[in-house]
DNA sequence: TATTCTGGTTACCATCAGGTAACTACAAAA
DNA sequence: TTTTGTAGTTACCTGATGGTAACCAGAATA
């Protein structure tokens, strides 16, 4: 998932490329924005995505510095995901996406049509 | 490339994910920066890049309007690509990326070894 | 006693991304 | 006459991605 070529480049911006561009980790980290959030939550609020990958992804923000994961030795477990000092530091970025979308985006929905079918993966949802 | 189902969302910050989030196209809009390239000279700084890739991520660009395509009808042909408005102003969104990584990033080169294995995307390659 | 609850992991399988090599057109140069 | 150069496109093939379903522990609940 995670690029490893670009991972080892001398670049920086490859190198950061590699690490958080992939089509979930934005969206992950929208998601989670300034709360706290267990896993099982992570798994229904955000859509199309599989308990497999959002733990593979999860892991891969965990290592990259982005996330601090808390286990608690509970029964059932109870594990807490919160972003990082690095990880909230996205998160201007990711709200200067948004403008730059809105603001250029051009024939969001051709026709109007099938609204029901679409996806929302806004923080207030 | 583009993820059609992020596209289909009916939350704009998803769309701009499913649009630009993958690996290529930010580091093609940083390569193409400000100036006007041709086909030819972006296939070969840019590395490991495929000009089946290539030519597959500069056509999406242009579709959703970042990109300006410029064919001149000439034999053997000559087509020149540059920025539009729209992609001009994604590039900040990449300079605070690379703002971001530098500050964050932790133990880019573990050991210093072989520097000489690693790729360069910067724009001034 | 059987079920539920949580946060995963694993095996298996299908789809997809992406690489390579060959091919196109036509003009100019060798 | 053959080669070169540009900007792709196409067919083919392989390796990665990602989905599904089953499974785990062990306490609490029914």
């Amino acid at each position: 998932m995670r690029d490893e070529k670009f991972c080892a480049s001398n670049c920086s911006f490859t190198r950061a490329i590699g690490t958080i561009g992939n089509k979930w980790k934005p969206i992950i980290l929208n998601v989670i924005g300034t709360r706290t959030i267990r896993f099982g939550q992570l798994d229904s609020i955000v859509p199309l995505i599989s308990r497999k990958v959002l733990a593979e992804q999860l892991k891969e923000l965990e290592e990259d510095g982005l996330l601090e994961r808390l286990a608690y030795k509970e029964l059932p477990p109870r594990v807490e995901y919160k972003l990082s000092e690095k990880g909230l530091a996205f998160l201007p970025i990711l709200e200067s996406i948004k403008e730059w979308n809105c603001k250029y985006e051009v024939a969001p929905m051709p026709g109007e049509a099938d609204k029901k079918s679409r996806i929302n993966y806004a923080r207030t949802l």
